[in-house]
DNA sequence: TCGAGTGAGTTCGTCAAGCGAACCCAGCGT
DNA sequence: ACGCTGGGTTCGCTTGACGAACTCACTCGA
């Protein structure tokens, strides 16, 4: 159990979070990789309460993983988009592991609603842990975690 | 936005979240990859309310991500302890998709709590997609998300 | 110029979920 | 017999989610 000794407190997981765990956050973010952008959109696709999704999308702004874009429609007036940010679109991982986990366990025919493409090749996507040895593991066992230094707790 | 129509009710990622998306239950499956099994650690490290974490622990339990093993200490009454399932170990993937963008975006000084590495070779591990066709891939735009023929939702 | 329509957002009352503290209960050692 | 301890429940309170109704800004057609 030493392995478990240290600050949880800055734990990354908890901190990430923090910003796109509650309830509706991670879904907005699946619907801008889908490429929704609207929010009447986000609202009819997700179902979402309006003033929950409202609040989603500015916590979202202002941690810095979308951003309102103006935008016009024709015989419309101005409004805003939500575009992904570079931080936005790095958490795309953790949707592909949600998703490939849903997919594995969840699919009712074993049939995958939603697959991901190579855009150049057009083969199936799918996430892998790799070391920089090169080498590709097959899950938790064979990895090692290792409380950073300056992390580490006093042992009791 | 034609990528966009498929049906969202059958989501893999709305179906996960379903079933860890509520407060700490990832949380606690951080901890479960951290070797901590038991009752009073899981409350201690975490700091969750006595009455959400037993009903954390039931749902993952009945979900079947966690099993209930019965442990005896010496000098003590028998007890259970939490284990992963094999349908818990799967969703490690998406631990550290969380864990990975906490440590790019939110580390203080760019430095990471928890380090990873391969328990062979000793490597730092991340995550990569790729593709059948053997190339890694950069990031979600080199992705094309295709919607499975059976749930393509009929053009309004 | 007026009025209806629409996208985006706020407000409101209700209901569910999270919270800390207190309480409970079984079985162990003394 | 008694108290301790791990695991769990109960209780009141606060926070968050919910759906419906209301608002506001702007466009269009009349």
């Amino acid at each position: 159990m030493s392995e478990a000794r240290w600050d949880r407190s800055r734990c990354s997981v908890a901190g990430t979070l923090a910003i796109v765990g509650e309830k509706w956050s991670l879904l907005v973010l699946r619907e801008a990789f889908l490429g929704v952008r609207r929010f009447a959109d986000l609202q009819r696709t997700l179902g979402a309460p309006r003033a929950v999704l409202t609040d989603r999308l500015a916590t979202l702004v202002d941690q810095g993983l979308l951003r309102r874009v103006p935008y016009q429609a024709e015989g419309e007036r101005q409004r805003h988009e939500y575009r992904l940010t570079r931080k936005g679109v790095d958490l795309y991982p953790a949707l592909v592991a949600l998703m490939e986990w849903g997919d594995r366990y969840l699919a009712e025919d074993g049939v995958a609603p939603l697959e991901l493409r190579h855009r150049d090749c057009g083969e199936p996507v799918h996430l892998a842990l790799v070391c920089d040895g090169g080498h590709r593991l097959d899950g938790a066992r064979e990895v090692r975690p290792v409380p950073h230094p300056s992390v580490r707790t006093a042992e009791a």
